[in-house]
DNA sequence: ATTTATTTTTAGACAAAGCTAAAAATTTGT
DNA sequence: ACAAATTTTTAGCTTTGTCTAAAAATAAAT
């Protein structure tokens, strides 16, 4: 598998967490900030390699080979920038790119080594699970902040969009994973969510909400 | 930079270490186990870039600028096997093939942080010195065990050949770095040598002494 | 049910990096 | 000094991955 041919994989399997159709040659052109007749030629390739179905104009749908080896990659992924964070110091905000590349690297020992020297951790610092090396995600149970109900509390325990400028963001407003944080009221008229965070009282805004993951308690 | 670019040049650095003319097509060819023909072209291109100096037949040599890029990658490539058997516990001989992958990996953050981490090694766990952020190597004093004379001790520092093959014969012999050694007897007729080595004596042949570094005491 | 709009695929080009085979230059041997 | 051997370069092809522009298929709108 190439570099390229493991980005494609990993980005379709990624778009499939949540959706049951096959994925569009649009979403993984847009996920992979390249042309829909780029996407096109990788598909075909892949298809011939057994590690995707696919029909023409009808989208592509991982196959079990495919999967497991997407899965790998997220699991490297997840380890180095759990590496990066907890090892070299890194912010949540700075480790994205630099584990985009640390994913490809091939050596099976490595990735157990680098697990065993982390202590087997289980999310990574945006609150992602790790794989095991099998491929299995366990599954989180959270809630979006901005479907958590008026009266409810919860712990920040993950974040949708981890891009940098939101991060940098949730550290402005404080919000960080382990939080815990009550909603106070929800306001009708633009979704905002009133919370309280280390006792004091901050409006969130739908937008904001609807990118940061809670575990109720 | 392109990996493959990164590679040539480093290729040629280390090529370069103790001559003085240009470096032949061929040596290169050979170092990076590819055709005379690529070579050819890959130099034209780094020439193109200003990285090196090149005249038709007269081999190449590296411009300032490609000898600190060259030297960065070979600090990256040694700062990774340090980290390999230091902290993930690798042996010696399987750490080169991963550190080939992991010198190209794009952050300067990244390298400055592992080295703080790492606790700023001064060399690889292979004896080689790991130049400073700017290029610069320290110069290690060492001389080849089959240049050392009878009578002489020194501490193994280092080795000439660290391909898998050879480190492993050094394990089975209970050769590694900081061992003492001193030279009993040199054998005229086939320039083995005779050491002392943890209150044993052992033959070393010319071939094998002439890969290993002594710094004498 | 057509027309219109959007999405997806194909066709054709291009840059990177490699190869083989042949030509050119340099080095070696007598 | 000149022929033979070796090294280096060139020419022409191949594979990967990308792109633009045009064609084909599907989806949406009237
Ligand atoms: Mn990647
Ligand atoms: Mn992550
Ligand atoms: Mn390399
Ligand atoms: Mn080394």
């Amino acid at each position: 598998m190439t570099l390229s041919e493991e980005d494609y994989i990993k980005a379709i399997f990624l778009l499939s967490k949540d959706v049951e159709k096959g994925i569009s040659t649009n979403a993984i052109a847009m996920q992979m900030d390249t042309k829909a007749s780029s996407v096109t030629d990788m598909i075909k390739k892949l298809a011939d390699k057994g590690l995707v179905h696919y029909k023409k104009y009808q989208g592509v749908r991982l196959a079990e080979k495919g999967r497991t080896y997407a899965a790998k990659i997220v699991r490297k992924h997840r380890l180095w920038e759990f590496f990066l964070v907890e090892k070299l110091n890194f912010t949540w905000d700075e480790v994205h790119d630099i584990a985009e590349e640390l994913e490809h690297i091939k050596s099976e020992q490595l990735i157990e080594k680098l697990d065993a020297f982390l202590d087997f951790p289980r999310v990574d610092p945006h609150g992602d699970p790790i794989p095991d090396k099998d491929g299995n995600i366990a599954k989180v149970d959270k809630v979006l902040l901005s479907s958590a109900k008026k009266g409810e509390r919860g712990i920040v325990v993950g974040v949708k969009d981890s891009s940098s400028e939101f991060l940098r963001y949730l550290d402005k407003l404080k919000i960080a994973l382990g939080k815990e944080i009550t909603i106070l009221n929800k306001e009708p008229f633009d979704n905002s969510v009133l919370i309280e965070l280390d006792s004091h009282k901050i409006s969130i805004s739908a937008l904001t909400a609807n990118n940061i993951y809670l575990k109720t308690i």
